[in-house]
DNA sequence: GAACAGATGGTTTTT
DNA sequence: CCATCTGTTC
C-alpha cells in the first residue's frame, strides 16, 4: 500500500514530489511505531510531514479530523495547511475519478468520499490548546481569555504585587533577580523586576519545576519565597478572572489530558505529527507524550538539533536527542525508529559546504550535537558559479551604501556582472524576480541602539540601509525595527488624537487632563510631548482639505466633544478619533508597515476594551466624559508610549514583492530565500565587552544560569548539566548562525565591519568561525615579518 | 614594548 | 560615564 501511495504521489503531483530514498523510508514507515525524523536544513522535512499525514488518510484510512500536526510559528502552520489542501485535494480527486473507483474496494471508496481534507487539526501547539479548550467549554463555564504579553506583565506587576515583595524582602530580592538580568546588576525599577520574575515563573511552568525543591536550598531562600509568592498571587488572579497566559494555557491543557478529560476535538486522535521538535520544552514534550499515551495516537516528530534556537523559552536539545529513550519509557510498546534526511534541495553546493563546515568547525560543539552526529548535508543542485560572498567595510555607513548599490544593481539594474570573483553573473529571477527574493538577517532587527546617558540613539546598519535604499527608490519592510511610539506616522497620528481630546495650552503644554493624571510614567509623558510636537508641525503646514473637510474642522469637532460634550453620539470608541484623521495620513492605508502599526494600535484598544474602566469608549455624559478620556489615555495611549505594545507583522499575509525584508534569524527559521545577506558584525567595530554576549560570550547567559540554578528541581535539569552554562551559551550562537547560513538558495552574502576581519583582531566572533578555545581557522601562518592586514584564510570571496 | 592620547560604543531572541 | 581599543611616539 505505501508503495502505491508513492506511485500515486508522482502520478498526481508530478515528478517534483517523487520522494528520494530517505523521504520514501519516512513515508513507508508503519504508523504503529513512533518515528523520529532527524532532518537537516532544506531536506524537505515539512514536505515529509505533510505527505505522512496524507498517507495516514489515504493508506491507513485515518480521517483528517483525527490527525494533528503542530509546528512552532504561525507562518509555518499556514504553510502546512496550504500544502495539505494543495496536495490532498488532487490526490483524493484522482482516487475518486471514475476510472479509478472501479478498481478500488467499495468500503475504501466510501471512506474516501467522506474525507474532508480541510479538517486536519493544524496550528501551533498554543493555538490548538486554545481552540480545543474553547470548543470544549461547558455552557456554565466562563469564556477563556488568553492575554497578550504586555497585559500579562502588567497583571504580574500589579496583581503579583512585585513592589510589595521588593519592599518586604529588600536588597536580597533585587540581588537574587540581578543574577538573571542582562547586565548582572540588580534591577531597580518594578518594571525591570517584573521582567526578570516573568522569566523565572515562566520557567517554573515550562520546566515543570518542583516548587518545594525550589524553596529547599538555604541560599536566597527569602528571595525565592518572594518569587513564589508573586507567582501564587498572579496565578490566583488569572484563574479567578478566567484569564490565561501562554504557559498557563499549556499547563491547563496538559492537566486535562493527564486527568483523561481530553477536549472533545482531540479525544479520537489517531495520528500526532510534530514539526520543529528540537524547540520543544519539557512541558510541551509532556503534552505530546501524554496525548499520545491517552489517545493511543501514532507519534511522529521531526527536527534538527543544530537548529534549536529557543532555549530562552525552555527548549532544550536533550529532549530531541533522547527522544527514542524518553518516548519509549513513557509510552512503552514499540521502540521508536530513527530516520535521517540529509539530501538538500535548497542551496547550491558552495552554500552547503559553507554551513557544513560551520557546524563542524568547533570540536567543542560536537558534544552538543546528537550522537553519533547525523550525516552531513548532501548537495543536489548544480553550482551557479557564485561562491559565498563577503562585503566588509570600515563602518556601517559605508557598508550600507555599498550593500544598497549591490542589491539595487541586482534587482533594479542589469545585475552584478561576472568578473574574477564570479564565474556567472548574479541577476534577479527571470520571472518576477524582485527585492522580495532577498532578506537581511541579523540577531536583532532594531534599527537604533538604545539611547545612553543622555546620548541619542545611534542608527544601526538596518536604518542606514533603509535610508540608502530609500534614496534609490526602494522601500524596506521592517515593522519591528523601531518602537511603535518612535515611528513618524504613529507619532503624528497619536499626537493628533491627544490634541483632539486634551489640547495643549500655554500653561499645560501636555494637556490639562494629562496634567491631572497619576500613574503615567515620565517615559510616556515625554512620548506624549513628542507626539504633540509632530502633530503641531503637521498642522502648521496647513494640510489641504479632504472631501471639503479641513483637518482643523475635525480637530474642532473633537475638542467640542471633549470640552463641552457636544456631538452626535453618546459614546465614541477612542479609535474613531484616530480614524477621523486617516484621510490626512494616507500611509496608514497604503503602506504595509503602517498597516502593521495600525493593527497594533487597534489591538491595544481592543485589549483595553476588556479591562479598562470605560472599555476604550469616550462617554459624552458630563460626569464621565473627562474620566473616560483619561481612561483612554491611560489604557490605550500610555501602553504605546511606554513601548509595551508589540507589533505583529504576520497580519500581512504577504509583503509586497518590491520591498526589501529585514528579519531576525529567529524569524527566518523554516524559511528560504534566493539571496540572503547575513549581518555578522556591523555592530562590532571594537572588542567592546558590552556586546561579547552576541558574538563570543565570556560569561554564561542569564538563561543558562537560570537553567543551572533550577537543575536540582526540574526533571530535565541534570541532563542539561552535561555541558557548562558557558558551553551552552556558545552553542546557542553556533545554532543561530547555522540557521542563518542555511537559508539561502542561490547567494549567501556575509556583511560586517572590517576591524573584525583583521589578522590580529581581538574581536572574537562565533559567526566568523572563532572556536570556543579562542582559535580562529580564518588565519594561517604568514611569510615575512609583519602579519597580513586581513585574515588570510577566508572561506568566502570579498566584494 | 611601554606609555600616552584620542577615539569608540553602549545588552537579543518570542508562541 | 567608563572600559577598552587604536595609533603614535619614544
Amino acid at each position: 500500500m505505501p508503495t502505491e501511495f508513492i506511485q500515486l504521489l508522482v502520478r498526481v503531483l508530478g515528478a517534483d514530489r517523487d520522494p528520494n530514498p530517505g523521504q520514501r523510508a519516512c513515508l513507508e514507515q508503519d504508523l504503529g511505531v513512533p518515528l523520529l525524523i532527524v532532518a537537516g536544513p532544506g531536506t524537505g522535512k515539512t514536505t515529509v510531514l505533510v505527505l505522512r499525514a496524507l498517507r495516514a488518510v489515504l493508506v491507513d484510512r485515518v480521517p483528517p479530523e483525527c490527525i494533528m500536526i503542530t509546528t512552532f510559528t504561525r507562518k509555518a502552520a499556514n504553510e502546512i495547511r496550504t500544502r495539505l489542501i494543495e496536495w490532498g485535494i488532487p490526490l483524493q480527486d484522482s482516487l475518486l475519478a471514475p476510472d479509478s473507483v472501479s478498481r478500488l474496494a467499495p468500503d475504501y471508496v466510501e471512506f474516501l468520499r467522506g474525507v474532508d481534507i480541510n479538517r486536519f487539526i493544524t496550528g501551533t501547539l498554543d493555538s490548538i490548546c486554545e481552540e480545543s479548550l474553547t470548543a470544549s467549554r461547558l455552557p456554565n463555564e466562563r469564556p477563556l481569555v488568553v492575554i497578550e504579553t504586555f497585559a500579562a506583565n502588567q497583571l504580574l506587576a500589579r496583581r503579583g504585587e512585585v513592589f510589595a515583595a521588593s519592599r518586604r524582602t529588600g536588597q536580597a530580592f533585587a540581588d537574587y533577580l540581578g543574577r538573571y538580568s542582562l547586565t548582572g546588576d540588580p534591577p531597580t525599577t518594578v518594571g525591570d523586576m517584573t521582567r526578570i520574575v516573568r522569566t523565572i515563573i515562566d520557567r517554573f511552568v515550562q520546566d515543570e519545576v518542583d516548587i518545594d525543591q525550589y524553596l529547599a536550598p538555604g541560599t536566597d531562600l527569602e528571595a525565592r519565597r518572594a518569587v513564589k509568592q508573586i507567582f501564587d498571587n498572579y496565578r490566583n488572579h488569572l484563574v479567578t478572572s478566567g484569564q490565561m497566559d501562554f504557559p498557563l494555557l499549556e499547563k491547563t491543557f496538559l492537566d486535562r489530558v493527564v486527568a483523561r478529560n481530553i477536549p472533545d476535538r482531540l479525544a479520537d486522535l489517531r495520528v500526532l505529527l510534530v514539526d520543529e521538535y528540537q524547540d520543544t520544552n519539557p512541558l510541551q514534550e509532556h503534552i505530546y507524550l501524554e496525548l499520545a499515551r491517552a489517545t493511543g495516537a501514532s507519534l511522529t516528530v521531526v527536527g534538527d538539533d543544530d537548529q534549536s534556537l529557543y532555549r530562552f523559552r525552555g527548549a532544550t536539545i536533550e529532549l530531541f536527542r533522547d527522544f527514542v529513550a524518553r518516548a519509549s519509557a513513557f509510552l512503552g510498546g514499540a521502540v521508536p525508529r530513527t530516520l535521517y534526511l540529509t539530501e538538500n534541495y535548497r542551496s547550491t553546493p558552495e552554500i552547503i559546504a559553507f554551513f557544513n563546515s560551520f557546524a563542524q568547525n568547533d570540536p567543542d560543539f560536537l558534544s552538543a550535537r546528537i550522537q553519533p552526529p547525523k550525516p552531513a548535508i548532501v548537495d543536489n543542485l548544480p553550482s551557479n558559479g557564485v561562491p559565498v560572498l563577503g562585503l566588509f567595510r570600515d563602518d556601517a555607513d559605508e557598508l550600507a551604501v555599498d550593500l544598497a548599490d549591490f542589491l539595487n544593481a541586482i534587482f533594479r539594474g542589469g545585475g552584478r556582472p561576472a568578473d574574477t570573483l564570479l564565474s556567472e553573473s548574479i541577476e534577479r529571477g527571470r520571472a518576477g524576480g524582485d527585492f522580495g527574493d532577498a532578506v537581511l538577517l541579523s540577531s536583532t532587527v532594531s534599527e537604533f541602539t538604545r539611547p545612553f546617558m543622555g546620548r541619542p540613539a545611534r542608527p544601526r546598519l538596518a536604518w542606514r540601509l533603509r535610508t540608502e535604499l530609500a534614496a534609490r527608490g526602494v522601500q524596506c519592510f521592517n515593522p519591528r525595527g523601531r518602537a511603535l511610539k518612535d515611528v513618524e506616522q504613529v507619532a503624528l497620528m497619536l499626537g493628533l488624537v491627544l490634541e483632539a481630546l486634551d489640547p495643549s495650552t500655554a500653561s499645560e503644554p501636555n494637556g490639562l487632563l494629562i496634567a491631572g493624571m497619576t500613574g503615567i510614567t515620565n517615559v510616556a509623558r515625554n512620548a506624549f510631548r513628542e507626539w504633540r510636537n509632530a502633530a503641531a508641525q503637521f498642522l502648521a503646514t496647513r494640510p489641504p482639505p479632504v472631501n471639503n473637510k479641513t483637518i482643523a474642522d475635525v480637530l474642532v469637532r473633537w475638542r467640542n466633544f471633549a470640552a463641552a460634550g457636544r456631538g452626535a453620539s453618546n459614546e465614541w470608541p477612542v479609535l474613531d478619533v484616530l480614524y477621523s484623521f486617516m484621510p490626512w495620513v494616507p500611509a496608514f492605508q497604503d503602506d504595509p508597515e503602517c498597516q502593521v502599526y495600525l493593527e497594533a494600535i487597534s489591538r491595544c484598544a481592543a485589549e483595553a476594551a476588556t479591562y479598562s474602566a470605560y472599555r476604550a469608549l469616550l462617554i459624552r455624559h458630563d460626569r464621565h466624559r473627562t474620566l473616560s478620556i483619561q481612561a483612554a489615555i491611560r489604557d490605550v495611549m500610555a501602553p504605546i508610549a511606554d513601548d509595551l505594545v508589540e507589533v505583529d507583522e504576520e497580519i500581512m499575509s504577504s509583503v509586497p514583492r518590491d520591498r526589501f525584508n529585514l528579519m531576525t534569524i529567529h524569524q527566518a527559521k523554516g524559511l528560504e530565500f534566493p539571496l540572503v545577506v547575513v549581518d555578522v558584525s556591523s555592530d562590532f567595530k571594537i572588542n567592546s565587552p558590552a556586546q561579547k554576549f552576541r558574538r563570543f560570550p565570556e560569561d554564561p547567559s542569564s538563561v543558562t544560569l537560570l537553567e543551572d540554578d533550577l537543575a536540582a528541581c526540574t526533571p530535565i535539569g541534570q541532563l542539561r548539566m552535561a555541558r557548562s552554562a558557558l558551553q551552552r551559551s556558545f552553542e546557542d550562537i553556533v545554532r543561530l548562525y547555522y540557521v542563518a547560513y542555511s537559508r539561502p538558495q542561490s547567494v549567501l552574502l556575509l556583511v560586517g565591519c572590517i576591524p573584525g576581519l583583521r589578522y590580529t583582531t581581538q574581536i572574537k566572533n562565533v559567526a566568523k568561525f572563532w572556536r570556543a578555545d579562542s582559535t580562529w581557522p580564518w588565519i594561517r601562518p604568514y611569510a615575512g615579518r609583519r602579519p597580513p592586514t586581513l585574515a588570510n584564510n577566508l572561506p568566502f570571496n570579498m566584494l
